[in-house]
DNA sequence: GGCGATTCTGACACCCCGTCAGGCCGTCCG
DNA sequence: CGGACGGCCTGACGGGGTGTCAGAATCGCC
């Protein structure tokens, strides 16, 4: 019916725990050689996408980007979806790395709120680094791409695990009756839609100030059911 | 470089207050058989987009659909890009209209949390019913298209407004120093991704009630500065 | 029935896709 | 040093989508 076929699975095969040894289209193991230029499609397909619609991305362009042949790009992956695969699980990797922010101790106070903010910092930069792939995981997720779904639920899952935890370890009375994974999952969609749309929502006016302001309050109000102290 | 220029055109006209006479490719303005094909053409886009991968969605297969001719397709829109526009038009504007949803009243203990809950499940009954157009509207916007990004601001605009005024209107003390329109831009932006993403969310074990629930307290929380008082 | 206006489409040139078979080039062995 | 082997690359091609004409088909009206 369409290229999905193919791409499902090669997206299974970079999702097996034990990655199976790297192959090219001939099935044999690419050496160093390989490997380089395998590598500088990467780039060059991440570098396109952030200046091109997802739409308009050519193998055509990315190989002459690269300075190969299209077939070329086609004996390291079967389609364009599949290096996207690979872009987007090593931005994934590096998102999960977001849940550290949440930090350890009980977010009592003045502790929640400051880890609160560190938290929508995090996710402001690491999305303005990575809006490019991150926008196509997204859509990908959304039509209902198991692979890339996949991907973005592994990416956000240890920060929303991080957070529930921090919701169930304070164990406050004010919010004991929440579900605290749905409570979590709901804040780290606040945080990746507003950084996904920061530039827009700037165009409409919108001071960044106050967005994050707005989304340490609510993060922190939903850890802890409390409200806001001393925001200022 | 691209077809965006054509596309930015009739965008800019469809945007217009007085909306330009509509004008098929031949410069002159359809008559009643006319705006039936182009109709028609613009169901099966939307049709189509909800099975397809938005990457996958090509003028052959909507003109077939259709059951006239690629040329025909082009004899009404200047690209694809184009359809999109005129039917996130139409869904933006019912969109708009979640505002209602938000109330007059001050949103006091139990009225404020109903109206949180109707307002959530009210986003996410309008997303669950125009998923396929909305995410493209989304990835458009994200990628910078002026005209989709108008658009997704003018559909999400009234409801931050109904909200900014419910949270001046409360004039409480827990909350007036926020920016209320940072903090409603939020919430709106949370609502949105949530119900996006909703399917995949359900896909991860997380419980659709734990979300309502979880959403409602969270806009409660940030219109008034205050804790859930019942949240059953 | 015929005529002009409207609507549609066949045909075409162009470009991208995806796939071979075969060519290039480093390097290792004799 | 020369040859040959294996890993790496690409030219070339059939298939199909794009976008644009000129002109054919259809409609509505006299």
């Amino acid at each position: 019916m369409s290229p999905r076929g193919a791409a499902a699975r090669e997206r299974a095969d970079a999702t097996d725990s034990a990655p199976t040894e790297l192959r090219a289209a001939d099935g044999r193991v690419p050496g160093r050689r390989g490997l380089a230029t395998r590598q500088r499609l990467l780039d060059c397909t991440a570098r396109l996408l952030a200046n091109t619609s997802y739409r308009d991305l050519k193998v055509t362009d990315i190989s002459r980007e690269a300075g190969t042949s299209p077939a070329t790009f086609y004996h390291y992956f079967p389609d364009i979806e599949s290096a996207l695969t690979v872009l987007a699980q090593a931005t994934a990797d590096r998102g999960a790395e977001l849940a550290e922010l949440v930090g350890e101790e009980p977010w009592k106070g003045t502790v929640g709120y400051d880890a609160a903010l560190r938290l929508v910092d995090g996710v402001l930069v690491f999305w303005g680094e990575n809006a490019a792939v991150l926008r196509v995981v997204d859509l990908l997720a959304k039509e209902g791409d198991e692979g890339f779904r996949a991907i973005r639920t592994r990416m956000l899952n240890s920060t929303t695990r991080a957070l529930s935890d921090a919701i169930v370890n304070l164990g406050d009375k004010g919010n004991e009756d929440v579900d605290a994974t749905a409570m979590a999952a709901v804040l780290v969609s606040m945080l990746a839609h507003v950084a996904e749309h920061q530039p827009g929502l700037e165009a409409a006016q919108i001071s960044v100030d106050g967005l994050r302001e707005s989304m340490a309050r609510l993060v922190y109000g939903g850890v802890t059911g409390r409200r806001v102290a001393t925001p200022r």
